[in-house]
DNA sequence: CAATTTAAAACAAACGATTGACTTAATCAT
DNA sequence: ATGATTAAGTCAATCGTTTGTTTTAAATTG
């Protein structure tokens, strides 16, 4: 119908990137539309009028993280996958595992865009709602699928060995860490924030953790 | 002011065992009083009656998590510390630290009532309120210290170089994502819930990272 | 009886949602 | 081009409900 759209607003991108930042820090409950449109600077209809209503804002939000990281991590993931076709060695694929590990570990602690997406990821881990669904089949599920395949390549076990699966979960539980418990780590370390050494340290170790476990998977 | 403690209630125990279930799952917000009343099978002015509000619940139940679990907790780290002071080997070190990363997941794993515990922990470890301090305080930080003394007597690195804090931050997320991944892991492991077999596997596989990672730490 | 708990009703405030008036911009017949 | 029409978007006011809290009265206990 309409041919021009010049007419259209960013009150609904506005409203997002509140939701975004709100849901993440308060939770579905704890953030009010009231709270939301403030931030937004928009009216308070306009949550009704774009997205049908709070919940409607928070399934079209969930719904754009599930788009945007999936668009961001599969290129890496099918890259992956093609030189998994071509049987590497226990050693390439160690390496391909660190190199995945690292990109997520740059994307996910580095970047302060996607460190609000882990928020509303890990409160829907915790307790997951239908959104669950939408994350884990965007990019959650793809993601350890392909870290499955790439510890099996390491160890030499099948992809589903129960044991892979354990170990896969242990291994990334490293990076989830570094997100989860800032509050204490901040105490800790007395980092105000994960600036770029700070990433550079957490990366060197977690590597360094990898490697090392899958170099020497045998020893038990 | 009460002569005969025979005729007190076991509301005030309900509403605080109603909270930690609650709160746990819902958060602080998304647990209503009248949903947590109703669960505890209590009138509704009994938050008021006994806690002074739904705060008041909160933090007491909150101080009562830290108290609990600190005391769970603390004459374990009282026996490590002791064998610290006698300069164990490295190699006494790792095991140590074994040990009581072994007690940890038996504790918070295993057991259902635990299990309760952690939502709470985690929430206010990504948000943190006035009673993140008490849990701090009451364990986590104690258990965080008692750590990194350890993965410094395994590494002979000072407790205080940042690249022990990191090294024992990513070793202790592994046991985190067993706890907050629970929903992606029932899926890809087709697991219920944690019985005895699936973490007697997760321990193997987490203390053999953790002896693998101690004993190679040279290696970068 | 007197002191202490419970039960039910009522409270103001905040919640998500709805309404209808209003502005702006694109469309179309003349 | 002009003016009427329609659609898109904004806004303040208000809806009915639920929230946490308070009040009031009845019940229970020693």
């Amino acid at each position: 119908m309409r041919k021009n759209p010049k007419h259209t607003s960013d009150a609904k991108q506005r409203l997002m990137d509140a939701g975004l930042d709100l849901f993440g820090k308060f939770s579905f409950d704890g953030a009010s539309t009231r709270m939301l449109t403030n931030r937004a600077e928009v009216n308070l209809s306009a949550i009704q009028y774009y997205f049908g209503g709070k919940e409607g804002l928070y399934r079209q939000i969930v719904r754009s993280i599930a788009v945007e990281v999936g668009s961001l991590v599969k290129p890496r993931l099918n890259e992956i996958e093609i030189q998994l076709r071509e049987n590497p060695s226990p050693e390439q694929g160690i390496e391909l595992f660190c190199d995945l590990i690292d990109f997520l570990i740059g994307q996910f602690l580095g970047s302060p865009r996607t460190q609000k997406w882990l928020s509303i990821v890990v409160r829907e881990q915790m307790e997951p709602t239908e959104a669950f669904d939408v994350l884990y089949d965007g990019f959650l599920g793809p993601i350890f699928d392909c870290c499955f395949r790439l510890v099996s390549a390491a160890s030499g076990a099948s992809e589903n060995d129960p044991e892979v699966r354990v170990r896969t979960y242990a291994l990334m539980g490293q990076l989830l860490t570094f997100h989860i418990s800032r509050a204490s780590i901040r105490r800790n370390l007395s980092w105000i924030d994960y600036g770029e050494d700070e990433v550079k340290a957490i990366r060197n170790t977690i590597l360094g953790h990898v490697r090392t476990v899958l170099h020497g998977n045998g020893d038990r």
